[in-house]
DNA sequence: CTCGATGCAAACAATTTGCATAACA
DNA sequence: TGTTATGCAAATTGTTTGCATCGAG
């Protein structure tokens, strides 16, 4: 698909940024693996294939400059990584921010969207002056498939 | 407050903890800070004023071990330090669960509580048969005091 | 007394940085 | 051609761990 890369070439230049290779394959790699939480080294191992003479170091550096500009989303799952994913200005769908649940029982990390959120906020701007501009929400718990494996070993 | 220290005692003895002055000694300088913060190295830096002997380690070591009793709740600012404060369980009074607004502007951090979380955590069992159980929520945003002196300043 | 808890220092591991080289604009 | 990006390796740093000692139960 390289009307992908001519997207991800002009994505790269609209935020004043070079474009190298490095860069594009990386976008890519994350691209193709929407709602996978990748860590800084599986990105440079999936990158090394493509573009085996990269360096961890620019793996670290171009995430974070694609996570300033908000093109991929951070997340911290508090297992010593921290994770990425490709956000919604790194997509052309219109893929909304949304949250994740986290399986305590087997780690899978689903996703949601909630606009019940946007009442929460405009509450808060109501009674304390705070204007939320950004969020982070992880919800912990038992996944559907976990919660059908434990009733069955209990009956 | 003496009876302050009888309750942190039993509160450990409760847990199947032994009674060290260490352990008594983090949880007196986190629960006269609620609210605040605080990482393993400022927790670290606070005890030794009290109880000088102690060292990093053990502080990292009662820090993980609360934390997993939820006796104190782990924040990551995403600052590069994992951070605590004391929790409901480890404070006699009945301060909920709480979530936080982070002002991207002064870095304070504002604490509020919701009970507008449990209608979505209800909907999203309905919707994907996911039963939550825990939660952390960080809202992103600039505090009344931020937008008023950037309002003044643009006037 | 006995086993868990501590202090110290060394080990770890994810991430950052310095610097010479390469390559986009 | 000049500045920005890269690769490599060394440095950094929050956190963990091994081990001998100490102390709560």
């Amino acid at each position: 698909m390289p009307e992908k890369q001519e997207q991800f070439k002009s994505l790269l230049k609209r935020n004043g940024l070079k474009v190298t290779t490095q860069r594009v394959v990386i976008l890519e790699e994350l691209s193709s693996r929407p709602g996978r939480h990748l860590t800084a080294e599986e990105i440079y191992d999936l990158v090394k294939k493509k573009y085996p003479e990269i360096g961890l170091a620019t793996v670290y550096r171009t995430i974070q400059l694609l996570s300033e500009l908000n093109l991929i989303d951070k997340l911290n799952l508090d297992d010593g990584y921290v994770r990425y994913e490709i956000g919604s200005k790194g997509q052309e769908e219109s893929c909304h921010h949304h949250h994740h649940l986290i399986c305590v029982d087997c780690g899978k990390v689903y996703a949601f969207q909630d606009d019940l959120l946007e009442t929460l906020e405009e509450r808060i701007k109501q009674t304390m002056g705070f204007e939320v501009v950004d969020h982070e929400v992880k919800l912990y718990g038992h996944c559907k498939k976990c919660l059908e494996q434990s009733n069955e070993s209990n009956s």
